[in-house]
DNA sequence: TGGATATGTTTACACCGTAAACACTGCCAT
DNA sequence: ATGGCAGTGTTTACGGTGTAAACATATCCA
């Protein structure tokens, strides 16, 4: 259901893939790295160009830069996304590897900087600091996967754009008010 | 893949199955729809025993209650959740049919209620009502998936359930807060 | 009683992932 | 230059899978 169709795409014969790969899962693993790398070139790049300026809204303006660029790829390449969490991906294997890609910032290095960001500059309290990067993660995750794969699979892109702003609304507003 | 499996376990032959669902993804519809039906009896019932009272103690009390059972579902049974989001389970699907099972509340349903409660009884501004099943739902379901297949795999049972209670903080809080 | 309906089986086919054996190319050490 | 070797590709083959078609059987109602 990939391999044989990956490989009559590319031209080549069915089991040409097997020379570079053990079995299907290797080199569904090896997309999902690729995947990953990419989905953090993407984020960092937006990240990136985040002015400097007040740490609040530095920090905040990078949460919401993580979060809209994570939903943004998953619907421009909702195979990507798919293949990014196959498997393999344990937390390590998105931070730790990344030797051919360049960008050592995972996407889950990327949301801790921002969050840390939101603490140090006071406006998250440090008691909702502990696991909130899997907090932020699971929304936008959830979010994403309801879009392209679920029941919100019908909605139309713009209007997908502006839940996203709402979803990080609510992330935000449950990390900083009081 | 599923559907020689299947009907292996039941002890009966391949074909058995085409006299009752034309094919396989049909067959996993039907198992959708049954999963769905059953997540929502499990979440009806315990938000049945909350206690009435004060309506904002009551709705957060709902809020957290769908939320919890979402996740436990998931944890609980893995297999049915994700066949209870396969495909199909289009908004509509999941709360329309229900012809077999009882209970008319879907899990959104539910969700849509605890929402509505918590706008009615002040505690959540009403601006921030739209959408906001979706915003909750996807917090959850993110969180779900990441426990289940992703990378937070390996979360013991018991931290799983802290950081539920988490998320859910976060999601209220964000609904909340000023 | 007899036919329709529901259910199950057998046979057959194309496709898939994968193993094993074989063929070709380029490079390095002798 | 030559031999071997690592890298890469192909061919053939096997078991598993979803599915179509034809056939069998049981159950129930006119």
């Amino acid at each position: 259901m990939v391999l044989r169709e990956a490989t009559r795409r590319v031209g080549v014969s069915p089991n040409a893939a097997y020379r570079h790969f053990a079995d299907r899962d290797a080199l569904l693993a090896a997309v999902s790295d690729a995947a990953l790398a990419l989905l953090a070139t993407c984020i960092d790049e937006i990240v990136e160009r985040i002015p400097e300026g007040d740490p609040d809204v530095v920090a905040r303006a990078q949460l919401r830069a993580v979060g809209t660029e994570y939903v943004s790829f998953a619907l421009d390449n909702p195979g990507l996304f798919h293949a990014a969490f196959f498997v393999a991906s344990d937390l390590e294997s998105s931070s730790a590897p990344s030797k051919s890609g360049r960008s050592g910032r995972s996407p889950l290095a990327l949301l801790t900087a921002a969050l840390d960001l939101l603490v140090s500059s006071g406006a998250m309290p440090s008691e909702r600091r502990p696991q909130a990067e899997f907090l932020a993660w699971s929304s936008v995750h959830g979010f994403a996967l309801l879009l392209i794969d679920g029941p919100l699979r019908a909605l139309p892109r713009d209007q997908a754009d502006v839940v996203t702003q709402r979803l990080i609304d609510m992330v935000e507003a449950g990390f900083t008010c009081p």
